[in-house]
DNA sequence: CGCAAATTGCGCACACTGTGCGCTACGGTG
DNA sequence: CACCGTAGCGCACAGTGTGCGCAATTTGCG
């Protein structure tokens, strides 16, 4: 009896394939591999755990996604589609460009593994979303009278600096939220020690103790709004 | 005979243990960590490998070294040892400040993989190399005529766009890389299919089409300048 | 000097990862 | 009805970070 196949489980347990789901298609992917970034973070995105949350094996996502970093190449364009660009106007140049800069420091925050991903794929990978968003702030760059070679270098600038900004934002918020702290409430574990690390350097005790009386959020919001209007001061002046 | 323990290789072949090398130690582990990274990418750091290149086990590392991430914090604030911050003056401020953005961006450059790795550490995890960095230069503006809490804001809105603008370039970089090609002769893999991807999208193929006739290096370094230069007038404004 | 205590290195093992291969069942066409 | 492309899945493999406990070496103390 030379046992016909070892895979028997049972011969009469068949006819479960049942066509209830939606199916596995590439957008259900990456939606879904979004919605498990911002509930548990970068690390905590495998297949197995992105499978098994719609319902699907593993390895079935490989028929829809060629490989893990591809995988991530399209959950950062999807991302990027989250971003809101005015249409251009040469009177309001200057509130749409703030407008664009404060949409994709929101969305990094929004999204705060981001950061880590946008430092492997960063503005290289030219997906359909980033291509559209770039044009259309190119056309309010170009419309504001910048020359068309001036305003890429314009709008790598703004860029640049907001991505900066929100990036090390994104990674200030995400040791705090592995400490498990909350930003108002970090003050007796990491307030200390960096009280202690920072000792002996007067200057950045000052800086530091200015964070005392404010709300962190606010602090970070002013830091943001003055080096962009730094920027954009710098920006004008070339017009 | 119950084989007294299985693991008896040969009771004879004992004593093999010298101290000729330099043991292990944080800072040797730290270093070879560097040298690795810079070699073969982020990818290529494993505890196993970086254990072999040290001529040691993978878990020996252990001793010296909390956990993976720890060892990064490490590398990271071993990097940010290679900046270069001029003294403190008031006449040249402006040259200063140019001189540590030129030099962290070169730093970055050089040690690719931390584009990817500062989205994670960033500026949050005080390492001795960070706050003594971040204190002289904040002399340096401090010097330049900034009062004490404002100079917090200029020293990051100037980190910001350079640290935002280097990621950027080594993400372009490592993506060059990757796919085996050097920066000069990409044109005839990625040239083409970028170029479909901007169908459509005149402003883009617009400043694409300034690319053809440059060296990318230098449009690179043009596009630096034009930020921080931007920056420091919008600084300077503020003085 | 000699012996005890602390430190260092390492083999093993575990749970987990990304992903190639080949099978099975389904949906649609002739 | 037969057929075929395709979607999903079980299995397997090599490789990961890291806890545990043993062995050897170094250090400290009498």
């Amino acid at each position: 009896m030379p046992a016909a196949k070892p895979t028997v489980p049972s011969v009469w347990a068949r006819q479960r394939r049942q066509r209830e789901q939606p199916a596995l298609s590439q957008d259900r992917i990456v939606a879904e591999a979004v919605r498990l970034l911002d509930e548990e973070g970068l690390d905590a995105l495998s297949m197995r755990g992105l499978g098994t949350r719609l319902g699907a094996g593993a390895t079935s996502l490989y028929r829809h996604v060629a490989n893990k970093d591809e995988l991530i190449e399209l959950v950062v364009d999807e991302i990027y589609g989250e971003l809101r660009v005015p249409d251009a106007d040469p009177a309001t140049w200057r509130a749409a460009v703030t407008e664009c800069a404060q949409s994709l420091r929101a969305m990094i925050l929004r999204h705060p593994w981001s950061a880590t991903v946008l430092g492997q794929v960063g503005l290289a990978e030219l997906g359909p979303n980033l291509i559209d968003r770039s044009e259309r702030m190119l056309a309010v760059l170009h419309a504001a009278g910048f020359a068309p070679g001036t305003a890429d270098l314009a709008l790598n600038t703004v860029l640049a600096y907001t991505m900066g900004t929100a990036i090390s934002e994104a990674a200030y918020l995400s040791m705090l939220a592995r400490s498990g702290q909350t930003e108002d409430q970090w003050a007796d574990d990491l307030r200390a020690t960096t009280e202690q690390a920072i000792e002996g350097h007067p200057r950045m005790q000052e800086g530091y103790a200015a964070l005392h009386e404010q709300d962190p959020r606010q602090i970070r919001e002013d830091n943001f709004t003055y080096g962009l209007e730094c920027v954009l001061d710098g920006l004008q002046a070339r017009l």
